[in-house]
Parts: structure tokens; C-alpha cells; sequence
DNA sequence: CCGATATTGATAATCATTATCATTTATATG
DNA sequence: CATATAAATGATAATGATTATCAATATCGG
């Protein structure tokens, strides 16, 4: 996996620094979660104490563009990320109205829908379902 | 369709203003488009010139609250709203990864998908599903 | 080790959205 | 219609997330 992220920073000249390793490690560590740029932050700084909030950002941003982290809102104005694996299709997500909880839905069955876009004249790169509604605590 | 948004409104206890009247004439017809709130604000001040920021911030906020409006993000972190018409199901989105088009596609399609997820529990009240891609033109 | 260039941390700036509050209105009631 | 009351408004301050700036520092190929 680092070795990989290695690979994609290189192609654009971009260095690999300490507190990119860092935020790396946390969100490998957090696979499943869907963490803020402070929530990054907060677990960063454990490692790296000195690290700053606009690094985070920064990092963040950067390893979204090459492709290692996906982006995503679930509420109001704030962004939320979590590790991309590009080989299986990107799973949907059930945001639960009540408590907040968020759960990830591997199925895809999106495919019948794209090509009849496509048909339209489109090309389709990617999608992103969102689900709202109860979680099974809180129905 | 006024009148349902008055008896809506009625329901709560909020009042049908001059204000208020304006942001609807806008929405409706602004049929298709995807509105920020500094947009709505620029076209609602042309019939009430001395309408503020604030009311229309307030004001799309209760309408979507009231499901006479429906708000969405596409880029980074502005709210977007348009009419929603809670007869049909929801449409999705494409949006054009050149140009920013932003395109409405009137298939559904996801009432399989929907049903296996509740199979395990949960309950489903919406969704929400948008494209990524190119637009005809850009393509 | 060196030099060119990318990156960092601190902090100011920006942008969208919310909160505050005094003033104005809508609406129910007599 | 006049009046009381609670909702709504507009101006503006405050907030919260993100982005820009810039001098200091670190990376990395040679
Ligand atoms: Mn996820
Ligand atoms: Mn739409
Ligand atoms: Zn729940
Ligand atoms: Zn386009």
C-alpha cells in the first residue's frame, strides 16, 4: 500500500514527508470510518505533535487528487474522508436520520443504470449514493 | 401550488410574507436550475430590492424544511437549491466533471437495491445519487 | 554535502452560513 | 378597522471550515 501511494506521489513530484506518512497511517488505521480534517488532525498530532491543521488540509486534498483517499459531505459544510481502493467499485453509504451513524453498502447494481446514461451521450467516471433513512437501533 | 405551500406553512405557524412569496415566484421559475443561496438572493432582490442575505438563507432553510424545496451539494462546500416536487420520486444527477453541467436524469431504478437494504434492517426514506463524468459536449 | 524546489507551520484571509437584536409585519381577535 | 402578540426581517457581528501567504525547513537527485 505505501509502497503504491510512493509510486503515485512521485509521478507528480511530490516528496514524502513525515507528516504525510503520519496522516497515511491514520487513515489506514481507520478503514470503515469517515474522519474530518480535524478528526485527522486530533489523531496525527499523537504521532506527530508539531504537525499543523493546514498540513492536514493540505495532505488531505493532495492524496484525494491522486487518488488515495475519497471525499465525501454527509452533513452540513464539512468534508469527510476515507481510504480509495480503486479496485472494487466504491461502495454506498446508509446515513441513519436519527442517530447519525453511517454504514457502508457494498453492493453496486448501478451498472444497468450507467450504461443507459451513457447511451444518452454521456460518459460516466464514477457515482456516489447516498441512503437516508434508519439504522436497525433506531427504527 | 401556492396554496399548498401556504397551508405548509400555516401548519407551523409561519407566516406567508412578501419575502417568502419572492423566494417561491424564484424557485419556480428556476425549474431544472440548481440555485445557491447567493443566487436566489440576486434574482429574488430584483422584485424586492430590500430584501436581505439573511432571510433568504432563512427562508430556503424553512422551505426545504417543509419539503417545498430540495437541497443539495455538488461542488465544495455551497448548498444548492431547486423545487421539489414530492410526487415523483427524486431524480439523480450527472454532473460534468469539464464544464459543471449539471444534468437531471428521471430514472430511478434503485427500488431493488433499496429493498435488499431493508432486508437487513434498516429503513429507507431517500436517496440520493449522482454521476460523475462528462457532459455530450465535453466528452 | 549541495542546490533547487517542494513542503511546512503559523497565521491572516476568505467564504458560506448562523446568531443576535432592535424594528417591522402578519394575522387572529374584538 | 384597531390592537395585541408572536413571527419575520434586515443589518451586521460571529462562527466554522477551508484556503492563501510567506518565511523557514526538509526532501531528494546528483
Ligand atoms: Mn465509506
Ligand atoms: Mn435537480
Ligand atoms: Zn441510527
Ligand atoms: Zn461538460
Amino acid at each position: 500500500m505505501k509502497k503504491i501511494i510512493d509510486a503515485k506521489l512521485k509521478e507528480k513530484d511530490y516528496r514524502l514527508t513525515d507528516q504525510r506518512r503520519t496522516i497515511l497511517d491514520v487513515m489506514l488505521k481507520n478503514p470503515g470510518k469517515h474522519l474530518s480534517a480535524e478528526e485527522v488532525f486530533e489523531k496525527a498530532r499523537k504521532k506527530s505533535p508539531g504537525i499543523g491543521i493546514a498540513t492536514v488540509y493540505r495532505t488531505l486534498e493532495k492524496f484525494t487528487e491522486i487518488g488515495v483517499l475519497y471525499k465525501s459531505v454527509f452533513e452540513s459544510g464539512k468534508f469527510r474522508y476515507e481510504i480509495y481502493n480503486s479496485e472494487i467499485h466504491h461502495h454506498h453509504h446508509i446515513i441513519c436520520l436519527n442517530c447519525g451513524k453511517i454504514t457502508e453498502v457494498q453492493d453496486d447494481l448501478l451498472n444497468d443504470l450507467e450504461r443507459r446514461i451513457e447511451m444518452q451521450g454521456f460518459k460516466i467516471i464514477d457515482h456516489e449514493l447516498k441512503f437516508y433513512g434508519y439504522c436497525p437501533n433506531c427504527k
